[in-house]
DNA sequence: CAAAAATATTTTATGCTTGAAATAAAAACA
DNA sequence: TGTTTTTATTTCAAGCATAAAATATTTTTG
């Protein structure tokens, strides 16, 4: 049927830009990741998935239940587990029992936790200020919010 | 790096923007990595490493070596082993000897694995375009160029 | 040429991550 | 009330990820 010849030269499809973003966006979040993950193994012996829970814990002082922790960090169940089970070995976390449900725990940064963490967070915005600093803050802040918007419409 | 004298007083508001669009850029890739790892199970039975490991082998037919393809996809040696092992496993990907160097070996998408990577390449896409959807395809492109400018200083 | 250094890859130990199944306690309900 | 359903969490099996050590081969060098 329509064999009919191409009239325009075909143009690239809107999905190609995406995808190519999609690829940017990707390496260079992995670059900064890896970049964070060598600097808190040098510098604190700790590693990225820690620092993310004791970021979110420290956000929260009254402690979080574990299925509210994981809804934060969007990752699953089981795998907050494990890593609390390190934090807690280390001293840096503790468990406590929620009054009326035997359940659950609510989890919180102990003093020392709270102090360790502090120090972690200090070199962990000046890390990410040196990789962006190319970055100028009104580009940063223009950057986020259109991320922050795109956001909000998935979910 | 820079050792000239501290012109600013204090530069940590510049410091926090560029930490919120970091905290947002890792949340929009993780969202987006974790909706690919779900579609790339349910209708390929796959994961997002041996996607990776594909595509980077759709891009060099004549294959490449473990070395290249980790330095490629940023991974450690060892990651890499494991993986193409397991491609190995499904038929999708075959290891060449190396004319002349019998440490190393070539890897290759099999014919088979180069007609199942062309399927799954065209779902990756289509998902890709629907996650960006609400980004008009010139701003992803500024976008795009913006970032690579990023990552071409650092490296 | 033989010893030493460099290169390519795999193995090992440990930890992160997931989805699914298991356990246990609380809430709903018949 | 006793039974079902829902909720909170842990356990499990498999795979992904790293750094460091091991192995094997090639290249350099004395």
């Amino acid at each position: 049927m329509s064999t009919s010849a191409p009239v325009a030269p075909r143009t690239e499809p809107d999905s190609k830009a995406r995808l190519r973003l999609w690829l940017r966006l990707l390496r260079l979040t992995r670059n900064i990741e890896s970049g964070l993950r060598e600097n808190l193994r040098r510098d604190f012996s700790t590693t990225l998935p820690r620092f993310d829970v004791m970021a979110a814990l420290s956000r929260h002082r009254d402690g979080l239940k574990m299925s509210q922790l994981s809804g934060v960090l969007r990752v699953s169940n089981g795998n907050v587990t494990g890593i609390i089970d390190r934090l807690v070995e280390e001293g840096h976390v503790e468990r406590r029992a929620v009054a009326g449900d035997r359940r659950a725990s609510h989890v919180c940064l102990t003093e020392a936790g709270q102090a360790e963490f502090a120090r972690q967070a200090a070199a962990h915005e000046s890390w990410i200020d040196a990789a962006l600093a190319d970055l100028a803050p009104e580009e940063a802040q223009e950057m986020a919010g259109r991320i922050a918007q795109l956001m909000k419409k998935e979910g």
